[in-house]
DNA sequence: TTTATTTTTCAAAATATTTTGAAAATTCAA
DNA sequence: TTGAATTTTCAAAATATTTTGAAAAATAAA
């Protein structure tokens, strides 16, 4: 395979990869591409690279750049703002969890501390059966906000050799 | 907070929460729902409650069964089919990860195989980081993909127990 | 200052997804 | 069998999301 057709289908499957994790297609894939290149694109490259919009290019960079997944660069000389994104894995993925973290799993246990005190008897199975399973959805939420903060702090090589040995 | 505005409460966060995860709002909501029911319910109960159609009812509920989080009953003396959900919260879990594994990253492990076979000289740098940052794309996802064969193994207890003694 | 270049905004258009509801198919009791 | 109850299907309608592109705003060189 070519290296202009590995690219292109790189760049394919992780937009349709992202959208199963609700990001949208083109900020994926303008991720893709800024993972894949050497050097830093302009936003005119990455319009010409992806045949995407001006507008559509400039809003997904800068939510590129609001999930510190990509960083601006200005080059010696040139007017145009160029960009780079975060080349280390690992790095990449400690920030996603960071930010979806803080977006989707603190609102929802937020909420759930609320509704484990919902009135009434116990002895009712209606309340019951709410109160017990809204309980263990949030054990186990505390349990994964823990592990995550872990995960966030943790350095690769540790995380990755403690994984290995750890699960045998 | 009484039962019936926590149920409101409960199942409208988990059908945008579900939203962020490439789950449709119905379905994820039809799930709720069923989560903190203590009894089974029919498909006309799960369209009285949330407001939807049949169509949209039935198609979700076949889904939710298609992911193994609910399973259909039938009730003595019934002729229509009674619905219930998975409520141990682990197994939901593991359920979820195992389809989601089976459904996304295996595939695309699959393609970052090929994907590093790309031909060209390494000294290139266009073809040394798109060869790298697939390498490592592709390192990182092996590890995720044993890491959670072990967790679909695991039973809770031994689970919990040992993510809490492990990250201390 | 001006002026040319670049970035941002946002209403409208294009696309994609979800929902509806009526008709067809299936199921089961009589 | 028949026929009433129930489930499934799916084209069309409703919604939601994404994309476009031109105009406005911002930026920096002349």
């Amino acid at each position: 395979m070519k290296l202009s057709e590995g690219k292109q289908q790189f760049i394919s499957s992780w937009g349709a990869f992202g959208t199963h994790w609700g990001i949208n297609r083109t900020m994926a894939q303008i991720h893709a591409l800024l993972l894949v290149s050497a050097d830093p694109l302009s936003q005119d490259n990455i319009m010409d690279e992806l045949n995407i919009s001006r507008g559509n290019a400039n809003m997904n960079i800068r939510e590129l750049i609001n999930w510190g997944l990509v960083e601006r660069v200005i080059l010696t000389g040139e007017r145009k703002e160029y960009f780079v994104a975060e080349k280390d894995i690992w790095k990449v993925v400690r920030q996603i969890i960071k930010e979806r973290k803080k977006r989707e799993l603190e609102p929802m246990l937020k909420l759930l501390n609320q509704l484990v005190e919902v009135e009434g008897d116990k002895r009712d199975k209606n309340v019951k059966t709410f109160v017990d399973t809204v309980s263990n959805i949030k054990k186990l939420g505390q349990q994964a906000d823990k592990t995550l903060d872990l995960m966030i702090r943790a350095e690769e090589n540790w995380f990755l050799a403690s994984l290995s040995k750890f699960f045998k």
